[in-house]
DNA sequence: TTGAAAGCGCTAACAA
DNA sequence: TTGTTAGCGCTTTCAA
């Protein structure tokens, strides 16, 4: 049984405006204005009254006058790159999901754009210069960030959701993710499990973000005082070189485990092992990175490293509303930590 | 060597409008207005030289004052269900980025937004009578269709990814996959590989889509004289139930291979093999449903039907652009043929 | 082919 | 505490 009785559920030909509702209420257009903005301003009965006029009504504001009036959008502007077919990586979409859920939150919705084709500025122009948002998230910092000084010189807003790696006198505000620490508490885990030979397999040299997962899992084996020597590959990013490198260090490394830079990697890890009869978890242990749905399903559960990408989501949003509260503001960064999720494989 | 003088790529402090640009051009704003909206009208010279001021002005129309005006955002709404984790759903993922790609070219943007709970209708509300979108893409009719009529009755334009599967008189537009066909192209491929015994693992009984693709299975199986009986299991959409399943259905009917209604259940089956020892695509045949990117990272490689996302996009997009262009007309059904990846796994 | 007037619905600034 | 005035930037209508 619903109780409450919408007046206006059959949604009337016409939207109501604020002066209908001025009218109904017996007030001006400027008092129903504050009644919605405002609420402290008015007289407990006046503000009852619109109330219920606005409720009669089902008077919505409407956004684009209130955009064009106040020169906000309450949209967040954020980038797609293309899917990439093949591999396990969807972090990308776990965190759209979980900023939509944040900015709404927070009165913001999240518009999303492509870029045409690799130019990872190419999309932003437009809608920064047609006010048709109020900041950007910027995600593909795997490169560095071009946008950052792009953005930045013409003044718009915007966190991102990675480091500036090759910039440390970067000025705007970021989040992101200590990978170092990922592979860290992944190498780790598997030094407390009894392994000591442990293989990493990660990205080609000017990745970063590879880089700096590679570095977590030498400081742990160095802190160890285990050796890692010959125990390194670095390839692409594919099923395919995970499985290729795999099977060249089980010849010539003979190591009992692997911490890989993605889970596409770990996978290509499983490959191998699959063709030579060897369990995972029971006779080679394989982490891999970002906690994919992959990970999650596939026997007998692949051991990774999560990003916390709600909470990065949370940081970047608070960090947007400061940066469009106080636009002069200087940008902080803020890195949070992963954790691991066991399974399987280790 | 950039060769383009992009004047106020520094960006002006403040924004150029019409009026900058008419004066600068020596022209009237009504005029600048045609230049960018109807160059047609406009004489030869005047168009140029208004276009050199918008150039060297780097004038970009406002799009809240535009949409206040012409009473559009240019703006499709799209409702984020929650991320799954541990299945291997992602097909919605799949589908936003041809979304996002397909409205670009058709000169919209994608506005995302969560509804708060299990509530369809979360959030539509709000959207469509604040004008903040232009129409609604409608994904989440697994169940039938509640938002349909609710829409519907609010005129709120939008174009269902999916069958009114409960509501032959529906009347809006919609596109969809015809997940029949998907489910007798595997079986047919399993049949044509020398399988008669091909066991089906689907969902429970009141779900539309479970029910439609298990038809494809058994019209299949039917057409060439085999039997079903026995054959099947409906379950949730669970690795855990697929590989429970699975393990019943393999002690007690002996199929050869399996059919399942999605990869989730897929890699189900895939556990209970590896816990057997049994070799995928060797000892016993598997055949998915999305082609998901675990169907794609998974050894021995999962079969699996696909879903022809970027044309449902397509299609999608220009049901809308046709809605939004004669909102009267009576919305048709489109219905799409998926494909069969094959892979190792069969 | 171009221009002038009007107003979309809202809120900031100020006045009462 | 409430109301009045003005105008955000654009496009529709109509006149020149």
């Amino acid at each position: 049984m619903e109780r409450i009785t919408r007046v206006s559920s059959r949604a009337p030909a016409v939207a109501p405006t604020l002066a209908d509702v001025a009218e109904r209420a017996g007030v001006s257009r400027q008092t129903v204005s504050n009644a919605v903005n405002n609420p402290d301003l008015l007289r407990g009965d006046t503000l009852a009254r619109v109330q219920e006029a606005i409720l009669e009504l089902g008077y919505v504001p409407n956004r684009a006058a209130r955009n064009l009036r106040t020169r906000a959008s309450h949209l967040i502007g954020l980038r797609m790159s293309p899917v990439q077919e093949g591999t396990a990586n969807a972090a990308m979409d776990r965190f759209v999901h979980s900023l939509v859920w944040t900015s709404r939150e927070a009165g913001y919705h999240v518009l999303l754009f492509s870029g045409e084709g690799p130019d990872p500025l190419e999309g932003y122009d437009d809608l920064m210069r047609s006010t048709a948002v109020d900041a950007f998230v910027v995600t593909d910092t795997y490169l560095g960030n071009p946008q950052a000084a792009w953005l930045r010189e013409r003044r718009a807003p915007f966190v991102a959701f990675g480091r500036p790696w090759d910039d440390d006198g970067a000025k705007h505000p970021w989040v992101d993710v200590d990978g170092a620490a990922g592979t860290e508490l992944a190498t780790t885990h598997l030094l407390d499990k009894g392994h000591t030979r442990i293989a990493w397999i990660g990205w080609r040299k000017d990745s970063f973000i590879g880089e700096d997962r590679r570095a977590g899992w030498s400081r742990a084996l160095r802190e160890r005082g285990h050796a890692t020597t010959g125990l390194a590959s670095r390839v692409e990013d594919t099923v395919w070189s995970g499985r290729e490198a795999s099977a060249v260090l089980l010849d010539e490394a003979r190591p009992s485990a692997f911490v890989c830079a993605s889970d596409t990697l770990a996978m290509g890890v499983l490959h191998t092992l699959a063709e030579r009869g060897l369990h995972p978890g029971h006779d080679i242990a394989v982490v891999g990175f970002d906690d994919s749905q992959v990970a999650q399903v596939v026997h007998p559960g692949l051991t990774s490293v999560r990003q916390p990408l709600e909470e990065v989501a949370i940081a970047v949003v608070r960090s947007l509303e400061d940066l469009l509260a106080t636009p002069s503001q200087v940008g902080e960064g803020l890195l949070l930590t992963p954790t691991l999720t066991v399974r399987g494989s280790s």
